[in-house]
DNA sequence: CTTATAAGTTTAATAATATTAAACTATTAT
DNA sequence: ATAATAGTTTAATATTATTAAACTTATAAG
């Protein structure tokens, strides 16, 4: 069961990551973007507002980012942070190397998160942004990079719900998936091929914490047609890709004891 | 009216800033410490996690915050960040001076909130965190040190709410709070003279904006008995509090052309 | 200066939702 | 192997959020 006002609430303050809010946002706009009903929406905001997370400006009426939610950021995980600091130059070295879009992603509970990235300095280029796909692991290299290489009972959970389909190529079959996670784990990379979204692909590498388990993945996404015109295209970005992943990895080998805890 | 579980939500997550939430948080700690049925929680905890705000281990179960919430760190007002970043040197130099707690507030719609701190040095301090009393502005130097500069339409905004009685020193009548506010303006300084806690009193001075509106206070604090004992001490701390606000006021005079927004 | 328009706020009835308690499952400890 | 503890799911019910309409307030137009 998923409550209402919850994530009503959750999608209002994620309105005010996505658009510009630096110069407030007011109700009727939310109403607009959000669907919602301007008094109903008025009790929400004046309960968020109430605790700090978000706050109206006295004379335009507008509504802000609360300060409180700056101490969010401080609080979170060091780890991550200090991973994908640790992480950063490793992607930039891909990016320069093939002017594609780069991607570090982790999984918070089934979810499949990217925790940074690099845009493609090419002028055709693969253009999402911060990918937050919730159930994208079936169909990313990024997703099943991590997938392939997980424990059978958090596959599992991450399975348990529908596969959806992206594209005409998503693997939405369990036992094809399970097929495919094989290949990749003889091979040690992930590929999707137009898996979710038509005409990228994509080349993914897992990276393994203290305890040798999935925790991160970086993939590198590129036009489709350079990958099939061009042989030695796909292999130039596995190269580039592999390098990074395992110099990544050796953040854990450096700075972790085993049995430490990490999170993403 | 306001709407209870997106109250509860919000108190949830505060929780996870207030406690150690880097080895993860129970259902039954969050159920024990605020309170809620574990059925009811769980509901709520399920639709938060959807939304990313927070994530439940696969395995331990528990509740760590998500890494989306370190995003809104990074959007909130950079300005606020630029001006804290500025100010910050200022309040060191008060805490050096006088070893006690400094404090720069600012607030939010009717809202104090403290943007930043530094705890007193003595071994005899006065030790509160991070304040966020939602309607302490009659009742703290730095509130009162704002109030008394702003218009008339603003401050009916924020007394209009019955005033708090935190101390037996704490103005809680309207006529007397006006006094004091005028007494304020012709001094240029407020006190809190253990209106807010018992045994403390504080000396704050405002901040003034490019429109020469008070945009944001420091505040000294030290022990009553400091001030009581040795007359000297006061003026001390007066012309400490008093150098460092001039100086931070400077920022808008820099950096700011008139009639640029700004926020907290 | 008056009227109109638009945005925000408040209200109270009602429709919809969150809550409850109990049953169930899974995990950990004895 | 059994008990105990924590987490999850369910479905009935009580509570709550939503709605629409009235009301304010602020701004723009005539």
């Amino acid at each position: 069961m998923s409550v209402k006002s919850i994530s009503k609430t959750m999608d209002t303050l994620d309105y005010f990551l996505e658009s510009d809010s630096s110069k407030g946002i007011s109700l009727k706009e939310i109403c607009d973007h959000l669907g919602f009903k301007k008094s109903a929406a008025h009790h929400m905001l004046a309960t968020i507002c109430d605790k700090g997370y978000l706050y109206q400006d006295l004379k335009s009426k507008k509504y802000f980012l609360g300060f409180k939610l700056k101490k969010f950021g401080e609080v979170i995980d060091l780890n991550a942070n200090s991973f994908i600091n640790f992480a950063d130059p490793f992607l930039k070295k891909i990016n320069d190397a093939t002017g594609e879009a780069v991607h570090l992603a982790s999984f918070e509970g089934t979810k499949l998160i990217t925790l940074s990235m690099l845009e493609s300095t090419h002028p055709v280029r693969v253009d999402h942004g911060f990918l937050n796909k919730d159930n994208a692991f079936h169909a990313t290299a990024s997703g099943k990079a991590m997938l392939a290489y997980m424990s059978d009972a958090s596959q599992k959970k991450i399975l348990k719900n529908k596969l959806e389909k992206f594209t005409s190529f998503t693997i939405t079959n369990v036992k094809q998936l399970s097929e495919e996670l094989k290949k990749i784990k003889k091979n040690g990379f992930s590929t999707d091929d137009e898996e979710f979204q038509p005409g990228v692909f994509c080349v993914g590498y897992p990276i393994f914490d203290n305890e040798n388990k999935p925790f991160a993945s970086i993939s590198c996404s590129s036009p489709k047609f350079k990958i099939t015109s061009d042989k030695k295209y796909l292999d130039k970005i596995k190269n580039s890709v592999k390098f990074s992943a395992l110099e990544i990895g050796k953040y854990f080998k450096k700075t972790r004891k085993k049995g430490d805890k990490h999170a993403a």
